[in-house]
DNA sequence: GTGGTCTAGACCACG
DNA sequence: GTGGTCTAGACCACC
């Protein structure tokens, strides 16, 4: 089965973005294969109860991406192109670090307690269903 | 010396929001202490080159915390309170979640396993100062 | 018919506070109730007569305090909860403070006895549908 | 002994209508009679660790009410001047509206229980001295 | 001198 | 269409 899209209404990425980022992490840990579809904008957006303009958009992103390819009257499919290179350890965690810094900044702020920011670093990722080390970051 | 302090006017960020974060990292790291002064309005926003009332929004968000105090006339003041107690914890969760989401969403892409997003978290935690660094959380 | 704004431009409260309280009032109140939207910025602006920036910052302050919730491009939303718990007690406590004082301060100039003010604000709160209005703090 | 004042520099109303008032009240209570006199301005600056300014600026407002005459080289002295009018309960009830509707609305929006406001009010009370019923709301 | 409020008008991102 | 951000410049109260 193609994908579980999720989205947060209320976050501050926008929705559009919410949904590419999503098709783009299925593709780059190999959910999603070359020449494999992506549900239609009206379908998902019928699924998602939002606007078709929204998931259009998304669509957008990923076609101007060439991550994916609009084939005219039969939908969008996934390219063979691997858009998501490998980052070593050091890279990732120097990407990392401005987001961290991000959230570390609002939770001291906030007064929370180290264990309060893991928990719930903890909730998120299992909700994303990242697992443990050595089976991830080689796009599956 | 008092603060440097650094905006970048092309950053997704609003300007009023950097200004309150570096303000709050100082505090936080104690370069800050209780009763000393912030810049004034007037002053920092000539020192940054961008409109006082930016710089106001700035110090209102701060004030609206409780980090610092204005003392009519005389300046905004650093507030003793260490730690705010402001937030009951459901609230303070609720506030995480965005920089969390952000956080989690890049990790994601980059294809961290779990326990390097776990461990930058507490590097980063501990060398704010965070209480509690402890062991927790690792477990993904 | 949604909502009668009433604003005093004279007035020493500000008028983002003054739309801001009658917001919170309504929904107090249940005059606006979960899921219903708030006016748009402009066209509040425009039927008050002030610029849509003093709307835009009444508005934020109730999107501060999750009374209501903005969605991207729809407008201003009533949420669900119906008393927030963000703030601890204590930090209730200092919130009151300050219009606390301000009343006592006039009741003790017009020399009202402590029972006469206990009495008032019960029968305020009653009207407000606060909890627990019961037989508390007579006894001065 | 001449007052006890009492000042709040975080308070919402400018410290030298505080100290007015405080006089007013004293005044009022017959806690300050005709021909005693205020402190001196430097003194009670010192006392409150205020700007002199503030102290002035509250004496002459108080002058301006006549409630008190300032004698060259001597001081600033009570004058006989009835200023405080007996006000009715339904006079006293009508004027204490205004700051009453706004604690409510304050407490209200913050979840306040109903035993939290008037414990807080029965502080604020019994702090500026307020006793009960019968003895008071008649100029002492 | 300080910060707070408001206005006017502009630009941007999102849906 | 929505709200968010920023600028320019004004006025106010307070110290």
């Amino acid at each position: 089965m193609a994908l579980e899209f999720r989205i947060s209404t209320g976050s501050s990425v926008p929705m559009y973005r919410q949904i590419a980022d999503q098709v783009r992490r299925a593709v780059a840990r190999g959910k999603l294969a070359a020449g494999e579809c992506l549900p239609s904008v009206r379908s998902l957006a019928e699924q998602l109860v939002i606007n078709p303009n929204t998931v259009a958009r998304a669509y957008s992103e990923l076609a101007k991406d060439r991550l994916v390819e609009r084939q005219k009257g039969r939908g969008m499919f996934v390219t063979g192109r691997k858009i998501q290179k490998i980052y070593t350890r050091s890279e990732r965690l120097r990407r990392i670090e401005q987001p961290l810094e991000g959230l570390v900044s609002e939770a001291i702020c906030l007064g929370c307690p180290a264990s309060e920011v893991h928990e719930a670093l903890d909730r998120k990722l299992k909700l994303w269903g990242v697992v443990e080390p050595s089976t991830e970051g080689k796009g599956a």
